[in-house]
DNA sequence: GCTGTATGGGAGAGCGCTCTCCCATGAACT
DNA sequence: AGTTCATGGGAGAGCGCTCTCCCATACAGC
């Protein structure tokens, strides 16, 4: 039933009567080849159940036709951290879009964690030996070095989010800004005035700029100051967080956390102190992941178009392999309004 | 500060004043080599910057040193549902229990999504290329192609869940039915009399085994039948299934569901009812998941070492790509009781 | 009828490795 | 001293492709 050498392009070549050269041109479509010669190459093609052998075609063309999809972080060094973040809905959209826009071209990505410098240079190498032709980095925090250490070694990367730095990486991202402003607006509509947030790490630019949108929003709408606590993106960050802001700001009406997560963990300390969410405080959340939906009372929320970004990421990443020679661009979304009932 | 084209076997072994067999033999430690020269190889690797080329490699040793992570399921067509399911915790710790088993042996997996047969034609080809030499199936429906297609093209396989039917496959399993059995005898040592279950979709062999534990464990404690409503393992199905057997069993005050989210559904369900969690009805779920841990109350729930058993698939698996010949086998792990508040 | 020019096919080198032979050396026996 | 044998190094084939040449043919233009 099986064959046990896999057929090479010499068989086939044997079989179809022509020079492995011509075959070689039939299913690379690299060059003109009479009609009739390619029917029956292809005949041949399926009557050995010829599937040309990867390795061999790299060694020549020098390309892998393989992508790694690396996620880095600081905090992923323990297995239930990182277990986290994959496990993150924000992570899990993202990464379906990656192999979704990944599929009709036969490639299916490489994961890789680097949560360390070990790791680094461990991925620098598998780029380096040929096994992915280039990087999509997804990274909760700034982590700068891997696009310069990829670039070193020949291999074009695409980040999702704007490094903190310049580095030699393509990016995409949301305009986190206009994000934290539409907060602010939909906030104030509902009638609020006494607002607070619980951002995201404020080393990260997103967390910067949905942040600085947020109280930007609040500043047109007459509310000047705006009372913060950092978090740091997870359900503990936010409950603690809002403990905190509720010491400070007892009477406050509206709650802006940037992320779900957070939202999520607010929403359970304002339960336990008593406010009922949206009557007494309302509640903005960020990404639209699943908590944001699962939870009760709902989340309203700002929904980042995860699966375009990735798409958008695929595409620049594929361009770039083509063709290494132009400088890295970017591409920025916008962020949506999702109505549900905390707010 | 890069080299233009990278440095070769040949170039290495230039440097060194030997025979590119003797630099082969030193970096695959695949002979003795004298001490000497073995250290004037290696300075001869560090001078140059060499990293082996995987392609050339591949090309003879017929080995990619590549795995692939197969998700499969019927319901991940609409790029939500996947996202949903890559989103699952369940499978997040299962991924990163992978990645961690992977890392020591420098081998990133490849992950793709098999939802209709065309991906399982893509899939098979793509093992067939060469591009990797074995695969992990991680499926919430049991699906047997995949295994059987592999084993035509060489590539061996191991599953995560014992497969519904007889396949060519190795497999990594949990207890289910003692994970049960735990949940029963639990819910009877705090006092419950009126016991209820959610179970996961029946065609599952996990869903039928925790199942059949339950109500064994329930019969040895003098509680013969118990009502039980089939779910989906998400979210909503289990706040369904929860207003369904409050209406046939309004007073029950024991529910074990299948999965995390279902308990997290069913107390919901339970909330909007009226009804308190623990007080009026005791729930344990399955799995120890993000939700279990996060939600309020606290989802009391029987774990799964997912790490150490994604750990022990890779294991199998590399076995089996080492030496193919032995027939596939499989490992049993147990469940462990986690109690919080829920129970 | 001769040259110029597309057009399409074949020959063969070579990508960077591994691995099987083969050979040189020296120690350990008779 | 001669033979055997273990040890360690080198030569070179060949893995399965791609791609550059080169050549055969056909056809147009003068």
């Amino acid at each position: 039933m099986s064959a046990d050498p896999s057929p090479t392009l010499e068989d086939v070549a044997r079989v179809a009567g022509v020079s492995r050269a011509t075959v070689s041109r039939v299913i690379n479509e690299t060059r003109n080849v009479a009609p009739e010669i390619q029917e029956v190459v292809r005949r041949a093609v399926e009557a050995t159940g010829y599937v040309p052998n990867r390795a061999a075609r790299s060694l020549v063309t020098r390309r892998s036709e393989a992508v790694g999809v690396v996620v880095a972080g600081t905090d992923l060094s323990d297995s239930l951290n990182a277990g986290q973040f994959l496990t993150d809905p924000f992570f899990g959209r993202l990464l379906t879009g990656i192999i979704g826009a990944l599929k009709p071209r036969g490639i299916f990505p490489a994961l890789m964690l680097a949560e360390n410098e070990a790791d680094d240079l461990a991925i620098t190498a598998y780029f380096k030996q040929g096994n992915a032709d280039g990087a999509l980095l997804i990274s909760t925090y700034p982590d700068e070095r891997l696009p310069g250490m990829l670039a070193e070694v020949g291999r074009p990367s695409v980040r999702f989010a704007r490094p903190a730095r310049p580095a030699p990486v393509s990016y995409v991202d949301l305009a986190h800004r206009e994000g934290g402003r539409m907060a602010a607006a939909h906030l104030a509509s509902v009638g609020r005035r006494r607002p607070v947030a619980i951002t995201g790490p404020m080393e990260i630019p997103a967390a910067q700029e949905r942040q600085a949108g947020y109280e930007e929003g609040w500043a047109r709408h007459g509310c000047p100051f705006v009372p913060s606590v950092e978090g740091g993106f997870t359900y503990d960050s936010g409950e603690r967080a809002m403990k905190e802001l509720l010491d400070r700001v007892p009477d406050l009406d509206a709650v802006f956390a940037a992320s779900d997560l957070m939202a999520q963990g607010a929403i359970h300390a304002l339960g336990d102190h008593g406010r009922r969410v949206p009557e007494d405080v309302a509640v903005v959340g960020f990404d639209d992941s699943a908590p944001a939906r699962l939870s009760r009372p709902g989340i309203t929320t700002i929904r980042q178009p995860l699966e375009e970004m990735a798409a958008a990421m695929v595409r620049l990443l594929l361009q770039r392999i083509e063709d290494p020679s132009p400088d890295p661009t970017s591409v920025i979304f916008d962020p949506v309004l999702v109505l549900r009932e905390s707010a």
